[in-house]
DNA sequence: ATATTTGCAAATAATTTGCAGTCGA
DNA sequence: TCGACTGCAAATTATTTGCAAATAT
């Protein structure tokens, strides 16, 4: 859970061409202060708390909103839900095949930085890795014992 | 088009404990004769042409029991529907969001030779960029002239 | 004969669309 | 007041499931 003001949210929606509508805010803040990579429904089961009458349409609209003008990333890494990333610098996922977790990892590969590969122009990176996460191993070594 | 015997995938889907009907026999031939990446629906389209009687469902059952038992890999880099590479050893893909094609790649990402990345155990891996391919974008700047 | 494979139709799940109501400049 | 934003219900799309018929061992 990370400290950001909304203000600095306003403002990335703004200089993004989007009027910061209480939706918009409040499930961009979400994305950002949240590294969970959520679901439409886990968006919108979290904020209907606060926003009763949210629609899951209106996350669907608003999330395919920053896809556009380049507010957040969609990851499909398996299943058929998508996830939503706010955090758009190239960076590498790990999903958990036992926790269902998606974790950002820290390795930076090499094509992060190249804008073409074999002469294709590079728009998007998806770098993803799956299987259980250190976390689990441990919880199944002890287990085991 | 790449060429490999009937004889040839009936010993792969032996050796992976799967008996050589017809339809595994055609589905597999399909994923490995050409780099296409198909979608259940390609698949379906192309192979109902020579069975008639091929039902969509099969064709999902057949893949799916090659996902289990490791002869195939599906592949969710954008849009609804996944699509299937027979070729399993780890290689990263290109996109095109022009003309919709997966290209494989020849570029080796470090990662596919490690099994573990901070700390967690790798079992499969994803490397995926999204783009122009070469032929779009010389098509492009030909048409701009 | 008996287990596996196939295929139809119905069910499910995620997402999109049409359209009417609402809100904010 | 006008255009953008929201939200319900219906439609669409991809995939899965239940089960009966066909096939292979």
């Amino acid at each position: 859970m990370k400290n950001i003001t909304i203000n600095r949210i306003k403002k990335l929606l703004q200089d993004k061409g989007l009027s910061p509508s209480i939706h918009r805010v409040m499930v961009l803040e979400y994305l950002l202060k949240f590294d969970s990579h959520p679901s439409v429904q886990t968006i919108y089961s979290n904020l209907s708390k606060e926003i009763p009458t949210l629609s899951k349409t209106t996350v669907y609209n608003i999330l395919n909103k920053f896809i556009n003008v380049g507010l957040a990333k969609e990851l499909r890494i398996e299943g058929n839900e998508v996830r939503y990333d706010g955090h758009i610098e190239p960076h590498a996922h790990f999903k958990c095949d036992q926790c269902e977790s998606v974790l950002n990892l820290r390795y930076q590969c090499p094509k992060f930085l190249t804008r073409e590969v074999d002469g294709h122009e590079i728009h998007l990176r998806q770098v993803n890795f799956i299987g259980i996460c250190k976390e689990c191993k441990e919880i199944e070594i002890r287990n085991a014992i």
